[in-house]
DNA sequence: TGAACATATGAACAGTTATTCATATGTTGC
DNA sequence: GCAACATATGAATAACTGTTCATATGTTCA
């Protein structure tokens, strides 16, 4: 006996988001896939923090941690306040948290 | 006047995951950072399909779904059933609902 | 202004990744 | 067994990505 599978194929092709959220969505979910920026925003769980204390903090090189949180930057996930000399990074909302939550959720299955 | 920045080292770096869960965690994101693989999910989202029809359906080869279909199947995001030549693809949990609606709210921020 | 420091950035390189092509595996019906 | 079909897979290639190195920008203080 035959379950039910998908033949509609016009069905589903409206059912999909456009080319352009997906494209964003996917963008979105690469930048969370690198160790170094995932670890950059677990530091920035705990506070605010400026860039060669995380480069010191995760041993990796003040141009990586730069590098990184430009992008990061760039897509409004994290903010920053300069002070004097130094740069401070934070997190710029909760949905960082809970996008991480999220796939900390699968990974725990 | 200066405002409170993480200054313990130390204490920042014991709140941090363990990095082999750090980098599970990076990897399923990775996952989602693919405009195919989130195409393939968003389809699935609508119920089980073939794998030539998903490959009509977004005018990828045959072979390239197939490739993408192993990664998602090695992480336990899509479950198969064969059924004669045919095999139908399906979400395996509602996991890969939440982590992708999660995402969708930052977008639509 | 100039030295010292913190951060940002461009170019280059190495490693990774997605697709394609060719082909192998697996299933059905004759 | 064999032809036809659906899917899987290995190798090769092109594009992308993260780090490093060198250097530029920006800030402070003397």
């Amino acid at each position: 006996m035959t379950e039910q599978h998908l033949d509609d194929f016009e069905g589903v092709k409206a059912a999909l988001p456009d080319d352009e959220m997906l494209y964003d969505l996917a963008e979105l979910y690469k930048i969370f896939g690198d160790t170094t920026r995932i670890k950059l925003l677990y530091i920035l769980f705990e506070g605010e923090m400026c860039v060669q204390h995380m480069a010191e903090l995760l041993s990796v090189s003040q141009s990586a941690v730069s590098h990184q949180l430009r992008i990061l930057k760039g897509s409004r996930l994290v903010r920053y306040r300069r002070e004097g000399k130094t740069v401070y990074y934070s997190l710029a909302d909760d949905h960082v948290r809970q996008i991480i939550e999220c796939g900390t959720e699968h990974i725990n299955e």
